[in-house]
DNA sequence: TGTACATCAGTGAACGCGCGTTCACTGATGTAC
DNA sequence: TGTACATCAGTGAACGCGCGTTCACTGATGTAC
């Protein structure tokens, strides 16, 4: 090996953390292999020593995008109890900010209606991620649920705050959107128990 | 005029009605002006006569779409009380069925997650349809919600609708979907007053 | 230590393909007389 | 009524561009001696 042993992982490293970004940013279809390499200050060329395909590319991507996702998260509710470590998740979730930073935020709501029109094999890691979160939402709704309910109830609640963020992207307008999310994360709130408001 | 005066208007009614069914099923940039015309029985040389640009079709698709999805949904719930007109809506939204037809289905779910990257002139479209949406689901709250809290419990229902059809179809597992779909759809019903469980 | 050599990550030109758009042409239709 | 003509919706070839992929080459790096 005439090269450092890490220095190809380092590169293909590079290359991961800007395909991350873009396929976020731009969806896997809009993501293009050219401007990947440049962002990661290589040309097209020497993609394909690193990845077979776009396709391979994509899928390691999405991978990538749900473990930072979860990281970033878990940052933010580091040694919190359950339900504070909800509420916190909710408030940072479901917010402008997540909003404004579709590059750097939760795959699923980035990605959601692409996904159909996707290959197997990143629909396959789009499943595994999804899982993975909403069983993460499930364990932090164990001190107030019932076992039997805390899936359902995830599974849920993944969906408005992912519902929530996808359509307050979706909408051009900065005013409706922050209404709509503000919204959103008030009654999410109630309905988990995290807040004196009765659910609605 | 040398063709009957309705003729080129039926033209580009097909040209306008395979667009919204293509612009839903392969979003605004999988969608091929070609395959559009195709599909209308016609060759792609023609399309300037009817549209001056691609994304003027897809402006008109998305109007369109929205258009058909209302009437869809609005024959549905004809005749109905406002509650029952609602419950009826909510079964027929986050169901299986709609899933499965993304062609034919609600445009906010089809391509929400498209819409951050689209131009402006489509993401005008996409605001007046998503509005006329919340407006059409805070009516028929108007029975049991105070006039405040309409809207803003209606951008929430909407929020957890079209999240959970949205996700349910990025999901490939069609148990879990459905599995989202049947928990979606019983804890919305219940959180607005449709039903005789308690929300949550 | 210094020099020749081997390796291989990365370069950049090239290819093929799909797609939006243009344009010269066709031929079906309705009008003029 | 029949014939010549004008119109224009629709045809299909062509163009340019972006993009995924390939490939012959380069040159920086580490090794052998």
């Amino acid at each position: 090996m005439r090269y450092s042993e890490s220095h190809k992982q380092e590169t293909r490293n590079k290359v991961l953390k800007a395909a991350a970004a873009a396929v976020r940013a731009k969806g896997p279809d809009g993501l293009a292999v050219a401007d990947v390499m440049a962002e990661a200050g290589l040309t097209h060329g020497g993609f394909y020593a690193h990845f077979p395909s776009k396709e391979a590319l994509v899928v390691a991507a999405l991978e990538e995008a749900f473990d930072q996702s979860r990281r970033r998260f878990a940052r933010l509710t580091q040694g919190m109890a359950n339900s504070e470590a909800l509420a916190a998740f909710v408030d940072a979730y479901v917010s402008m900010e997540h909003r404004a930073r579709r590059e750097m935020g939760c795959p699923i709501t980035a990605l959601s209606s692409d996904l159909p029109r996707q290959p197997q094999a990143v629909r396959d890691a789009f499943d595994t991620g999804v899982r993975a979160m909403i069983g993460r939402l499930a364990a932090w709704l164990a001190d107030d649920v019932a076992p039997v309910q805390r899936e359902g109830l995830a599974v849920s609640l993944l969906a408005e705050m992912a519902g929530a963020v996808t359509l307050s992207r979706a909408l051009s307008d900065d005013q409706l959107a922050e209404q709509l999310l503000s919204e959103c994360r008030r009654r999410i709130k109630a309905r988990m128990g995290l807040t004196e408001d009765k659910p609605q």
